[in-house]
DNA sequence: AGAATGCATGTAAACGTTTACATGACACGT
DNA sequence: ACGTGTCATGTAAACGTTTACATGCATTCT
């Protein structure tokens, strides 16, 4: 029912030639006659023969493929970064292979190992993804890029978004719009980038205020805790804006304010980052820094497929991707 | 700088022992003597060995890895589809090779052939994927599972969603709430899910009612027009409901709607397809048919895992994944 | 006419594994 | 002591390609 594959030895067979003939005539070799590769490509339509990708990358030591090591497929983020890769993968003719979702460092080692012989190249973006732990994981011979990791002298290329940048602007921002006392709701205090959208926070509040930080985690539910926290306060206590990490997060606070009867943005100026496509869509919208999410992605996967063809010009320094300040009602500062 | 890896030969020339041994060892056989063992293991780390994919699943006629076949990487409905399907994957070891967007049949075989021999079953979810299609250009002996085809007598494993049924359940639901100039904002022609929300639609109405279509393309930009046709006429002859075929396209009429002056839910009831995590955040909430994405995803793989224990199991069938109403206020029918 | 050239095709090695089978050391029962 | 069995390890084939090199035929040059 079910027959084994044809494979190159069948279609050689049926076709009346050697195996290396039909694998020139299949890879558009030139110095096959017409009349031969007609034969041979009649045949091959016939069995149904497709080239195992296995045995050919085994020879060629090519596999087109990219592998992307990602620590979560959760969310809106994660789903444009996902779209930027493969869009410049397919542009790239390569093949993206997906792994997500590594708890400890122990099991991203194993799903790193698990790609060698599978891939080309790695886009790598995990908690766990530090220096060293590449040095010791990375099979050689593997090109890498990293993606918004916390390595300070890195031995890899990286790309990361100007978190400390974009955090600081937005806090500007409040204080300009009149905002004097700003909370920032953090992430989680493992993250690089919640550590980092902290310290712009902090630099970016008026010389001698004290930064008031409200405990986070990135998630919605911890928007939302964060709320309950809030309104737990005599309303004469409260900030007059809040300052998320995420847009998720302070998406979650919105909700839980305005059912607490905060009125946004008169009460409390709200603010995000990420520019997920959902923050124009709450009400009040969103303001936000403007990650170029899917560039992040695809200017990761050009570098990589780059350094495939020269290796050499995959060297070891950090772009930052700017981020742009979006206002919307939530802050208080757009009429619209 | 960059040497070559390491491979079975290195390993086992350091360890002085033959490759066969290393493999034993590595591979969890017991007949090796625990000296032995150890003594490979340190070598293997030492070398920084990992084993080549390609050469082992060259042997073993196994990858471990499922490749999926999708149309576009667009938007939260194939981001949910991708989380589905990559956490049942990793929960059973299992990879993920991911192609998308192909813009015609031609490309779409091409996918699929560069697919043989790196994936050991295929998950399949195509405009062009029907019967014909299949049979042509699948590679024997690769399992395979189709989402949301438009298959009449299937010769594959078919997951579906029931689109006939939510759309039908929908449109009552409307005409049940007083409305009764429903219409209805549909998908590409070429869609069979769009075609058969069509369907579920016409089956809705009170008998005799006549159809009202919008012609759209599950894009926002498309419900963006169909608001527009709807506001160029005069208030009293637009229709009192509109159920756009899926929620993308009812979140661009809502916000245009908005901008022109309709009041939703008074003047216009909207109700949308898909509960994508954004219909739940707009304003006012969109009453929508709860898919349930992720769901049809994993199920479609772990159909497809089963089949790669036992080939037996995938018989050539088809599921249809129930769907769930949910009344937000954007229908008029709730409060909250 | 004979040598040289060009060119289509064939032969076989190589890629890095796994695994069936062979080998040989050692322990044991007789 | 000698066969017998056990068991760790080695040998070599196999997986399905690509490709360097060999081959031999047809054509062209002298």
């Amino acid at each position: 029912m079910m027959a084994n594959p044809a494979t190159i030895k069948d279609v050689a067979r049926v076709a009346g030639v050697s195996v290396a003939t039909v694998s020139r005539a299949l890879n558009g070799a030139e110095n096959v006659l017409p009349h031969t590769r007609q034969r041979i490509l009649e045949v091959a339509r016939e069995l149904r023969y497709a080239p195992s990708g296995a045995a050919r990358s085994l020879i060629t030591r090519r596999t087109d493929t990219i592998g992307a090591l990602l620590p979560d497929l959760h969310g809106e983020f994660f789903s444009e970064l996902i779209r930027g890769i493969d869009q410049a993968a397919r542009s790239r003719g390569l093949h993206l292979l997906l792994s997500s979702s590594h708890d400890d460092a122990h099991e991203a080692a194993a799903a790193l190992r698990a790609m060698n012989g599978r891939v080309d190249g790695l886009i790598v973006m995990s908690p766990h993804a530090d220096d060293d732990f590449l040095s010791q994981n990375l099979p050689r011979a593997l090109p890498a890029v990293l993606l918004n990791s916390g390595v300070s002298e890195p031995t890899q290329r990286v790309f990361a978004v100007d978190n400390y940048g974009g955090a600081r602007v937005m806090t500007e921002h409040l204080v300009g719009t009149g905002r004097r006392r700003i909370a920032f709701l953090g992430g989680p205090a493992a993250n690089f980038e919640a550590r980092e959208r902290e310290r712009g926070y902090r630099a970016g509040l008026a010389p001698g205020v004290r930064p008031w930080l409200l405990e986070g985690d990135f998630s919605e539910a911890g928007g939302q805790r964060a709320a309950a926290a809030l309104l737990a306060l005599p309303a004469a206590e409260r900030p007059d804006a809040v300052f998320a990490a995420n847009d998720i997060m302070a998406i979650g606070l919105l909700g839980a304010l305005q059912a607490g009867g905060v009125r946004l943005p008169e009460d409390i100026a709200l603010a995000g980052f990420d520019d997920i496509p959902v923050a124009r869509y709450v009400s009040p919208a969103l303001t936000t820094m403007r990650v170029p999410i899917a560039a992040l992605g695809s200017e990761a996967l050009d570098a990589l497929a780059d350094a495939l063809e020269s290796p050499q010009s995959l060297t070891a320094d950090s772009t930052v991707m700017p981020v742009q300040l979006v206002v919307r009602r939530s802050c208080g500062a757009s009429k619209t």
